[in-house]
DNA sequence: CACTTATAGAACGTAACCGTTTCGCAGCGA
DNA sequence: TCGCTGCGAAACGGTTACGTTCTATAAGTG
């Protein structure tokens, strides 16, 4: 038996090659046509190098996901609650309009729909999203700079949802030169 | 060779019971794991039925949206803007939340990455729902029914993200209690 | 009724991917 | 250096779906 130390570094070298390559799989082949054999070939890798890994395609792919979910999220510290949604709401239109992440989007919601632990991952990830911008806009509209009328987790959703509705269902992701308006529009002033 | 008007109803039956079993399908197996073989277990049809009618999964898979693409949309006749609003957005709630279609959109999302063909139904089926929603909000603003900074598109896209963020980012569809709550956040009085 | 033809059903060879196993090698720790 | 072990490569049988072809049936037409 190994000591907890000096644990082969091969191991977690195969590790990230075959995850950071299952997010490329995936964007480009979809959900569906994502195969162990594809990928091994992607990742420069054998068939049973992934096998030794994990179980099943499942287990892999939502481990991707969780591996690539540390985001790095832009530093709002000392901004005013308009300014501070301005950036995330800018980052994630970022990350949305191109990054291997947002490839994968398509993928994970058409696998959420036939996978519980997809759709337990996919849930987690709007949800935290979605909370911090809640919380964000509670900030605003009890500091008035937001209508008082506003509803924060409301509205969060309308944010998000705009932005999300232009990648998956039109051609185009959402005009960031819009983001002002958007907002101004959903939380007034 | 046939008259125009003596066609064999055999063909047009066959091609319904197909189309309408591929839409059931495709929401239950999602765009991947959808087969012209387990369709046509489904249907009740031998696969060779569905070869004569279709070159391939693709082109059945575009027919089916498209023939499903007949909505009873309500009618909104000597309505203010705000009460159309409210009963389109409520119409669309509904079929989100629950219907055959409904269960096709991540499939639809999903074959529309891959298939022009599909990119091309999924701009058109919501442009056409987009830019109704946009005339009516501009009808509203001009008649001084709704704030007079709302830009209307993106109002439209707005209101109609707040929706499908739900069905397809979260694991519960949107409350359409809280459309009244929507509508005015978006467009405010 | 006699004709045409769409269909069901079965069989076919082909191809892809599955998940497992075996073996030789090379990187690793001690 | 030695022993361990993760790895690449290849082969395996099994399964599934592909797209095509054939035949008998039965529904439609005139």
């Amino acid at each position: 038996m190994r000591s907890e130390r000096g644990v082969d570094p091969r191991i977690e070298r195969s590790r990230q090659v075959i995850l950071r390559a299952a997010l490329d799989e995936l964007g480009e082949a979809g959900y569906g046509a994502f195969t162990i054999e594809s990928l091994a070939a992607r990742a420069g890798v054998a068939k049973s190098t992934i096998y030794r890994h994990w179980p099943d395609k499942i287990s892999l792919i939502a481990d991707a996901f969780e591996t690539a979910h540390e985001h790095a999220v832009p530093s709002v510290d000392g901004l005013t609650a308009r300014e501070s949604l301005q950036r995330l709401l800018g980052h994630v239109i970022e990350v949305v309009a191109d990054s291997v992440f947002s490839s994968c989007i398509p993928a994970l919601i058409e696998g959420a729909e036939r996978d519980p632990r997809l759709r337990e991952f996919r849930h987690r990830y709007s949800a935290l999203r979605r909370q911090s911008l809640t919380a964000l806009i509670a900030r605003g509209v009890a500091d008035g700079e937001f209508r008082a009328a506003v509803d924060p987790a409301l509205a969060a959703q309308a944010l998000l949802g705009s932005i999300f509705y232009g990648r998956l269902m039109t051609s185009e992701s959402f005009d960031s030169h819009r983001l002002g308006d958007l907002i101004d529009m959903v939380l007034g002033p």
